[in-house]
DNA sequence: ATGAAACGTGAATCAATGTTCATATTATGT
DNA sequence: ACATAATATGAACATTGATTCACGTTTCAT
């Protein structure tokens, strides 16, 4: 579970965040195996042998980033979550939309990294997903209870919606680099909310 | 846009198929990089010379595959339809879903191939899915046209429904490895029709 | 039947790249 | 200030794996 062997002093830390950066952006644009090491230490200003003292290999970097990025997201839509504790199911599935698409604006080849990841790391990859679906069945579940929601299999609803956001992000953020509006979040509520049926 | 030189003789297409099935197995289970030209043809049961007779490099076989399955799914998907052409939208939305799951219980490694292409080939793997979603948003704009569906924008809608699909045949054929029952099919339908929230 | 085109071969080639390591420099606690 | 640990270097190494090609074999139209 440790893929980096983390620095004991200032340098280190900044020599690590500069291979980090280095790393993430090259992965995100050339993917895994097109990127080189030699790329990423050169991005980085450091020196090729550098990246060896704090990561045993190539695919060590790779899924340090992957775990790294989906804990800032799980965090920042936790934090966001409980800035509204008394929301609703669905308002709180609202805030979920507006982070999540803010924080993949900002590294939008999160998706990129993660889906790259089920060919270096296919446990890796299902570990990534399975993580952010236990967190929705909770909530689900709790919906449910209260009312709100009706009784769709939480497992399977928790799917459906991971798949929503990432194909929404993935047609604004990768095909066509636009923005995602706040009429969009507005649909993608409604659409969750009572589907694609005319209500008669 | 002719990633293959087609065989002129019986014996040709033959071993076309025998490189052709090879292929698809070895990168659906190891991806592309980590599949090689000569585990391809020795499963294939030729030297390594023939691939190059009708490929000129790695990458096209990779790209040929991808075509070629994304092709045969549309027009399964496209049959089924016609089958039943006076059902509604909501009706011929679960037979594509009947389709397209079986068709990906077969060949579950379109998806790994697929994803993996935005690195192998940016341009097709967009295509893709650009391709999936302008047969959906014809669709789409005719049942908002009778009234049957809501008016969301065609081009999220289709996106979001390839999001839940795919997504959940990940769940199913890749993590879970488990089949996809007539309640799953009938609890997307109910998804899709009319959201998460109890009807009042 | 026959020759030209199509197909098949697989060892050799050649470029690419992840990783190592002996050595040098810098940081930190006492 | 000194010793020790931590960090940095980058040329050299070793492996890997896609692609080539000169030479056989098979097919098929005439």
């Amino acid at each position: 579970m440790d893929y980096v062997k983390l620095p004991k002093t200032k340098r280190g830390e900044q020599t690590l965040k500069k291979i980090c950066d280095a790393a993430e952006e090259l992965f995100t644009k050339n993917g895994y195996y097109a990127t080189e090491i030699h790329e990423i230490t050169q991005k980085a200003g450091v020196a090729t042998g550098t990246l060896y003292v704090y990561f045993p290999d190539k695919m060590s970097v790779f899924l340090h980033l992957m775990d790294d990025l989906g804990h800032k997201l799980r965090k920042a839509i936790r934090l966001a979550k409980l800035a509204e504790p008394s929301a609703s199911m669905i308002e709180q599935e609202r805030i979920a939309i507006r982070v999540f698409f803010s924080f993949v604006r900002e590294h939008f080849g999160l998706f990129r990294i993660v889906w790259q990841a089920q060919f270096v790391d296919a446990e890796a990859f299902k570990n990534y997903y399975e993580r952010f679906s236990k967190g929705y069945i909770s909530e689900i579940v709790k919906a449910q209870e209260s009312g709100e929601v009706r009784g769709l299999d939480p497992v399977l609803l928790s799917y459906i919606l991971m798949g929503i956001y990432s194909f929404v992000a993935l047609k604004h953020f990768v095909f066509d680099e636009s923005e995602l509006d706040e009429d969009t979040v507005e649909q993608l509520v409604e659409f969750i909310s009572h589907g694609v049926l005319k209500t008669i």
